[in-house]
DNA sequence: ATTTTAAAAGCAACTATGTTGCATTAAAAT
DNA sequence: ATTTTAATGCAACATAGTTGCTTTTAAAAT
């Protein structure tokens, strides 16, 4: 069992995950970090938090790619079966938490994951763009 | 207006399309493609057809992105609700056309495109598998 | 407290995917 | 046949993510 360690730049990320109200993509977290540490051991720290269920990746229509922080950790499945909505106009990316899709299946399909991302414009664009 | 021609390259992706059961990347396409036409072209192509809503665009999880032809027209508001499910094993994507998932959303949220992505094994190589 | 060990980081080079600008070609309307 | 402009080819660029290898360092063992 390999164990995993607590580094300045893993807390680092953790932070800025906590502050954050919307996913965030590599790029936004690396503008925060600024040269605390490379770019790569970004990379490298996002995919160990991912590998241990403590944030889940989104990808969006467009390609881009985010990460948040999961608020569902009890489960021994652990699928972000949520939804998540991608705003056309400010480019955020928020986890719906209590969005869950429902769907029927055809049999012999094992499913391990989930991407549901809605597109379009969320309230906060919706209201001032009219 | 402007108007969209039929070119050799447009006619050669439509039919690799047309013979393909699964969702197709870039990559494929140009494999298939070969030296009659440039990459670029291919790129281009794939966003016409997208645009003219001819074929839709799939993202997966671990960020490909694959196209697969329409098979529902008539609509007036064109949007991909259905699922795809994406195999880790063999890595094919394919439409579940009748698979589309009901979720109840938040007041103020405008909708315009869905990607709902299933990942796990398919029905070929769960059975294979195991 | 010191040593050990292997996880994590740094750095450079590389790959894969997609984009842009501009000159040239060719589909299709006239 | 001529005209128009959508589409292509090509080169250069941009962005995102990966890999190999050495060095550093968290934390377990002593
Ligand atoms: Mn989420
Ligand atoms: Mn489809
Ligand atoms: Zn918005
Ligand atoms: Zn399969």
């Amino acid at each position: 069992m390999k164990t995993t360690r607590n580094t300045a730049a893993k807390t680092a990320v953790l932070e800025i995950f906590g502050k954050s109200k919307t996913a965030l993509s590599h790029t936004e977290i690396q503008k925060q970090i600024g040269d605390l540490c490379d770019r790569v051991t970004i990379y490298r720290i996002l995919d160990r938090l991912v590998n241990d269920d403590i944030v889940h990746k989104i990808v969006n229509l467009d390609g881009t790619v985010k990460y948040a922080k999961c608020h569902h950790h009890a489960q021994r499945v652990h699928i972000h079966n949520h939804a998540h909505f991608s705003c056309e106009n400010c480019l955020e990316i928020t986890c719906l938490e209590n969005v869950k899709p429902s769907y029927i299946l055809p049999h012999n399909y094992k499913v391990n994951d989930i991407n549901f991302t809605l597109s379009g414009l969320c309230p906060n664009c919706l209201n001032s763009n009219n």
